[in-house]
This record gives structure tokens, C-alpha cells and sequence, in this order.
DNA sequence: CCCTATTAGTTCACAGAATTTACTAACCGA
DNA sequence: TCGGTTAGTAAATTCTGTGAACTAATAGGG
């Protein structure tokens, strides 16, 4: 099993059928609704095929057909949805200040959720306590009633581009864990697709799969918590989540935007993390580990300095969308994690200064949207969950 | 005709051919000399596909079989490599300081090629001077005896998304020209495959596509002249080039890596182009745009001042270096355009700083290989013509 | 020298996928 | 009620890659 879906290389028949049907989902998980016909003409397939597919899907549950709409005269269309009752996906999130489970239908709604604010220890007491939560979530009413097509973990740092492996996990002191191999060793869980992510990129991949309204055509996620990531999806059907060599695809907190700024844990100066991340903001404001970050920014809210602070944050973060946009020009800009929590004193001069220093390089310039995700408990756990539907819906 | 190729949405029988005849194409292109077992293995194609689909290419001037080469006992295979004689392509690169054409085959070796040093004027013109080295080129002996794929053009500043259209170069003081249009007026000029892209963009593919030696998963290709730009190419059989929402991807020269630094002329403070860049070189050496910055730099090497200034380009090259590292995360990472003239003053604090800020994010951290280019006149025009090659290959 | 083992490449009947064409189904308006 | 129009299905057809059997070419051993 290739760890991360990559485009075919050389097809043969089964490929073919592959791909048709993985189109057609996404035609309809894209645009809820549309006919047979319709799925024809945007796909350039044949109706025929479209209705095998179609047939096929159906009796799959992945796809239920819905009420008539008639356009004009002639017969009217019978709309397709996603089905949402029959299958579910499982996703959690081991996060630095604890986990978070979500299930959720093929429509991306979430079934059930489970916040356990715990930080985690160690890896294996980690994947024991993880494992107990996911068994107790899948026995929830709507999870169990449905189909299970896997499960997916996402983590606080970058996997390895060779193997489902966490590289690295600065703020949780882990190093190179095969936390599937630790969660498989747990009975109870769910056969099927299994994956773990950054957090960065399940988010981003989740924000854009289960995208509402107008699908854009590529997005960047900014993660803000305690340390700055970034995440990068595009492509119609099969959306495409860049990782790089190493997997350091979208590791900005370490892009330095202040050369001779102060030093970074990283060891180099001016990262755009001592900046804005929890971590500095933290340092700053001289916090314990145990303190909300949240909460004593809106205790100290009156003082200058701590003003002053956040201000500076919101502006390093509105270059950070500005290098971004410069660098991969996505069509729209996603923020969230931890750090919305702040609200509109972090993302006013955020977003002030990304359209303040938007430049003339193409005279139209329409400006890129900027959507700002203020609660972001699950939206990388439900990513996750998005990418074992993905990759699930390949070999159907 | 689609500007851009996109990978597949749905596939007929019609595009698994097309996609397998690429696949093997591309394993010939990546490893030269292999044989049809080989292919099979390496495509998970059957030896009849593959068979049968080197047939025709062979039959199409594509590939050629070599000599055989034993490997253990048994028959041994036919050794297959690119057709270098019967197909060229011709590519040409508009720039500020004028026109550079080549034409090359199959294997990206140059057949011929031209450097008209006058600077472009208005488009018309420039259409009318460059159809003319065009025909002149192609009557060149070894470019006559080979058929022509078709004609790519490289500008100095994004193309738009939408059509082959260049939408900006700042340098030239064009807009929306659609210098193609201008193009197919003149007479003499080759039919078959015709695009326009970005400079940086196409120098990025030529050196992914015809790169000697392992090729490399990704990589990034910064191109450092009267302005900073960047490229990037990635995949195996279908090199892919991001080109983001607007074209803007790898727009780099305006990214913002000094916040209080001085004014570019985008408006912004502290981008990039205004401490590496030839304009911004030029501005500071109080240059003349007629005067050769090369020149200029060598007879006032010895002065602290200008020692200075081409140092700090140097390390902000550097820090651009590992910003795009950071955010990329490519598996190689490219130096060229005209810049790199300056040679070891400009190139040696690049990589320094690149190689000396590198952080711990992953432990191991094998660096990224940086590949200078040190004449790069023809790069971006070799570039253009791969792309037609590739694009070709698609609809054989 | 011949024989066997081994690997490379081709041939041809076959299964499977999408297409084409023709058809039925369902609705509208006159 | 009857054309006109659009949606969806069915069967014959075309084209693709596959699999197994085949031929081809080499090395090594007796």
C-alpha cells in the first residue's frame, strides 16, 4: 500500500474504472445534486458510463439518488447526493494539549466528537489512551449503525514522506514514532484505510474537501498554534496535498522574516515563529505550560505592551499570508488553529496588512479570499477523517 | 486545446494509451538505455503493452533501439534511448536584454541556436525580429533534416491562467500581450504544438526534463536576473508546474524578508528583488541601463563598499534559498539566470548562509544539493522547447 | 558440440472498459 | 393527444491491456 496516493504512473483497465469512479464522486461531492447528464457533460464521459458508475456507487452506498428537478422542458434529472448513512470514517487528533476524535459521514458531518484535554506523555500510553477513546466513539449510536472505512491520525510535526511514520514532534519531544504500529496493537479499531498526517495538511485537506459552497481551485491552510505550519491542496478529483522531500512542505513558522530577529528554538534568528506561534506568544507574556494562552491575553487586554504584542503578531501574520500568496498563489487563504482564539486583535492587523501591501503585480488583482476558521477544535481530525474517505473512494 | 496540461479528470480508452505511451516515453527520457523488461518493470506495465507500445514509438521517430546489452545469462535486451534525429522543437526566450533562440532534439541537446542582444521594444516588433530569426533558424542544416514538434515562447513575467497570454513584465513595460497571436501573422513558422510561458517556469522544466543523471523527485529553480523569479517542477511521467491561481506561483522577488528594508518598486518595503536583484544592483551601483552589470562588478571588485553589497546579496539569496526550503521543500534546489554572472562573490554567501542556517527540523537533515548554473543564456529558451516536447508526447 | 537454463521479446485469443446507437421514460407546451 | 425535448438504459461494437504460449538469443555445463 503506496503510503501516499500518488498519480498513476502507467494504467491499465482496472486503473480506468478506478479513476471514473473516483471522478464522478467528486463531481458530486463537489456539486451536490447534479444529474447523471450532468455529471456527462462536466466529465466528458458518456452517459452509459456515467450510469454504470452511477449504479455501481449507489448500491455501494456511497451515493443516493434524490428528488427530480426538472430544467427547462423534458424529462427531469434525478439528483444525486453523497450518501450519508452508510459508511463513516474515524479521525482523531493528537494534539500538544491533548486528543480529539471525530466521526463523520461521507458528507463531512460530524456524528460524533470526543475532546479529551489530557496532553499526551508518551507515545505508547498515547495510542493505549487513543485507542480506548476511538473503541468508546464507534460505539456511539450513529457510528456504529454505519459502515467504518478506516481511520486517521494527524500530528503535531512532519511525517516521513517514506512511511507512515512522525518524524519529528518538537513540542511533544517525540522522535521518528510509528504511531499506527503502537494503535495497532489495540484491539477494537476499525479495519479498513489507515493514515496518519501533519496536522497542517489534514486540516488543509479537510477544509478543501469538504469545502462549502464554490469549491476553490487550490488553498493554502495556516496552522497558528503553538507553532505555525502550513498545509497545501489543489487539484479537482484527486486532490493533491504536496509534501516535498522531506516532508517539510509548509514549515513557515521557520521562514525568517526578520533576519536579525530574535533567536528561534530552531536555532536561527527572525523565524516568523517568534513572531506569532503559541509558543512565543507564551514566552512573551511569561507563561507557564499549564496556563490558557487564551485567557490571559483577555486578562491583560488593557495593557499597552500586551496590545503592542498581539498587534505585531496579527502583522507577522499578515506577512506571512503575503509571502505565501507570492510563493504558491493559492486561489483562497485558510486560518486557523489555537491561536484565532485570539480574535480580531490577532486577525484585524493580519488581515490589514495583507491587503494593505498587496501589490500591482497583476493589475486586476482581485484579491485572494482570507477565511479565518475561529473554532478549529476538530478541523484537523475531521481532515484527516477526509483523507481516509479519499483515499478509500480510490479502490472502491 | 487546454494551455496548461492538467492530469487526468476521466479517462476514455483513448487517454490510457496516451497515458501509457508517455509512461513509457518518460522511463526511456529518465533512464536512457533501458530495455523493454526493464520498462515493464519499472511501469508495472505487461511486456505485450510495452512492446507494442515501443513499436510505435519507434515507428514515430520517438525512440530508437540501441545495442543489446547482456545482464547475467540469458538473451539479452535491446538497449532503448530517445530518437535524437528525426523530431526538434523550437524554443525562444523574449528578454529584457534580447532575444535568445534554440532549437534542440529530442535528448535536449541544441541543434542550433541564436543571441540577438537588442532589447525588445514594443511587441509588435518584437514578433515581427523574432519570426525572423525563427525561419532562420530552422533553415540551420540540422534543424531543416528533422521534423518540428512546434515553437515555445518564454516571457519575463507571469502568464495568465486562462490563456497563453503574458498578463505583465514590468521590465518590458508590457500588458496583456498575446504574443503568440502576434506570432502566428508571420509567415515561415512551424506548425504543431505553440505555448507561452513564464521564463522561470520554463527554465524549471527544462532543467527537470532534461536533467543529466538521478533525476531529482522535485525541485526548485530560482531564477536570479533583472528581477527574481522562481519555478518549480515536480512529478515522474507528467512533470507538473504549479501555476497557482493568478500564474503568480514563484513569485519570490516580492516576497518580504526585511520588513523595514527599503522601497520596491512593487510599493512594498523589503522584498527580496530590492537587495538581490539586477535592478536593484544596478540602483545601487549607479548604473546606466546600458552598462553591463558584470562588467561594472568586476572593475569595482575591489572597493569595500561594492564587496559589501554583493555580499548581502549573496546572503539574502541565501536566506531566499532556505525560506523555499521551508516552504517547498524541493528535493533539489537551482541557481540560474543572468546573476549568476557574479559568480563565487555572489554564490559563495548564498551558500554559506543557505548551508549554515539550515535547522534541526528533521534530525537527519540530508541537505539539499543547491546546482549552480553559471551560464544560463540559453536555459530558459531550452526550457520552453522541453515543454513542447512533453506536450507533444501527450498526443502522439 | 549439444543441451539446458534463463532472460527478452512477440503473437494471439480473451476479458473488460468505454463507446455508439438505438431505445424507453418522463415531462412540457400547443 | 401529439410533437419536442431531455434523462436514462440496453445491446452491439470497438479498443485497450492481459495472460499464456511461443520464438529468440545468450551463458554455462557436460
Amino acid at each position: 500500500m503506496p503510503h501516499s496516493f500518488t498519480p498513476p504512473s502507467a494504467g491499465d483497465l482496472n486503473y480506468l474504472k478506478s479513476l471514473n469512479r473516483s471522478t464522478v464522486l467528486s463531481t458530486v461531492r463537489r456539486h451536490p445534486g447534479v444529474s447523471r447528464a450532468d455529471i456527462a457533460l462536466r466529465t466528458g464521459l458518456t452517459k452509459a458510463t456515467v450510469g454504470g458508475v452511477v449504479q455501481a456507487l449507489v448500491k455501494g452506498g456511497w451515493l443516493r439518488e434524490g428528488e427530480l428537478h426538472a430544467r427547462g422542458g423534458g424529462r427531469p434529472g434525478r439528483s444525486l447526493h453523497l450518501d450519508g448513512e452508510r459508511h463513516c470514517m474515524l479521525g482523531a487528533e493528537v494534539g500538544v494539549k491533548g486528543l480529539r476524535l471525530v466521526a463523520c459521514n461521507l458528507l463531512g458531518e460530524v456524528l460524533a466528537s470526543c475532546h479529551c484535554p489530557a496532553p499526551p506523555t508518551d507515545p505508547e500510553s498515547t495510542a493505549v489512551r487513543l485507542a480506548e477513546l476511538l473503541v468508546a466513539l464507534r460505539e456511539e449510536p450513529a457510528v456504529s449503525a454505519r459502515h467504518c472505512l478506516g481511520l486517521g491520525v494527524a500530528v503535531p510535526g512532519p511525517v516521513s514522506t517514506r512511511a507512515p511514520i512522525l518524524s519529528l514532534a518538537p513540542n511533544l519531544g517525540w522522535v521518528d514514532v510509528d504511531f499506527l504500529a503502537l494503535l495497532r496493537r489495540e484491539p477494537g479499531l476499525p479495519a479498513g484505510t489507515w493514515l496518519l498526517d501533519n496536522e497542517a495538511n489534514a486540516a488543509a485537506f479537510g477544509e478543501f474537501y469538504f469545502f462549502e459552497g464554490v469549491p476553490p481551485e487550490s488553498i493554502a491552510y495556516i496552522s497558528a498554534g503553538s507553532g505555525i505550519g502550513c498545509g497545501v491542496v489543489s487539484g479537482d478529483h484527486f486532490p493533491v496535498v504536496p509534501r516535498g522531500h522531506q516532508g517539510l512542505v509548509g514549515e513557515i513558522g521557520h521562514t525568517v522574516i526578520q533576519p536579525d530577529g530574535s533567536r528561534c528554538h530552531c536555532g536561527n534568528r527572525g523565524c516568523a515563529e517568534t513572531l506569532v506561534s503559541g509558543w512565543a506568544l507564551r514566552e512573551a507574556l511569561d507563561l507557564d505550560s499549564e496556563a490558557s494562552l487564551g485567557d490571559a491575553v483577555a486578562a491583560r487586554a488593557e495593557e499597552p505592551a500586551v496590545r503592542a504584542l498581539i498587534q505585531r503578531a496579527g502583522q507577522a501574520l499578515g506577512l506571512l499570508l503575503l509571502n505565501l500568496h507570492h510563493t504558491l498563489n493559492p486561489s483562497m487563504l485558510i486560518l486557523g488553529g489555537s491561536l484565532m482564539q485570539l480574535g480580531e486583535p490577532l486577525t484585524g492587523p493580519a488581515l490589514d496588512y495583507f491587503t494593505s501591501h498587496q501589490n500591482d503585480l497583476l493589475r486586476q488583482s482581485q484579491s485572494v479570499p482570507v477565511k479565518i476558521i475561529a473554532d478549529g477544535t476538530f478541523t484537523a481530525a475531521r481532515g484527516v477523517a477526509a483523507e481516509v474517505m479519499a483515499r478509500s473512494a480510490i479502490d472502491i
